[in-house]
DNA sequence: GACATATTTCAAATATTCTTGAACTATTGA
DNA sequence: TCAATAGTTCAAGAATATTTGAAATATGTC
């Protein structure tokens, strides 16, 4: 992961609205859930959902998908996954057990 | 760690400047580096970094420390920790072999 | 005390992000 | 085909975040 690709999925994550989502998503399990039910249990609009969605999904923390007219969000574990180890790396030059990690 | 200190870490940490110096200074170790030295390798104004510092400060993922005229800052990993065990806490209901985290 | 150095604080200007509501697209079922 | 359902897109306005430069603070040195 490059530092750009970085900023896009901790801002992706840096945002009330969106953390919730992805905390349910993360919650959830690859099972996911259609946007509409998303929607109705952080109490957002729909078109701000949509909004928050498609940050999220740009990020690579979550994929959709469609069933019939719903259209499914899951987590991405793999993005989640790519960002810790970003923000992880090189730590304390090299040598871990200075800083714990 | 709660959602409202989580989004602070996390917008700490979503913006070029903040993630260059939390990465230079996780790569720096327990040592740090002071203020005016993580500005001129940035290459940011002395009062943008300042702005900057303190929010990473207040995110409590890096801390301060002053050394005769300077103000040494470096990682505070425990911060770093939190973060990352709240964005994958309660993964997959509990099963994480189902997400692979 | 006077000056130099290192950094922070503040207010204003600028830039970015978020919400809203209306219009649009895609899919399904009658 | 028509209407209903589920979501998305868009543009405008509102809210937040960032940068800048000047002034202020804190410490150390002569």
């Amino acid at each position: 992961m490059d530092e750009r690709t970085a900023i896009i999925a901790l801002s992706a994550l840096a945002q009330e609205h969106r953390l919730q989502v992805f905390r349910m998503l993360v919650h959830e399990g690859p099972t996911g859930l259609p946007a509409g039910e998303i929607a109705a249990r952080i109490g957002a609009a729909p078109s701000a959902l949509s909004f928050h969605l498609a940050h999220l999904e740009r990020a690579g923390l979550v994929r959709a998908w469609r069933v019939k007219q719903q259209i499914y969000y899951a987590v991405q574990v793999e993005g989640m996954r790519l960002l810790l180890a970003f923000l992880t790396e090189d730590c304390c030059q090299g040598q871990p057990e200075l800083c714990g990690v």
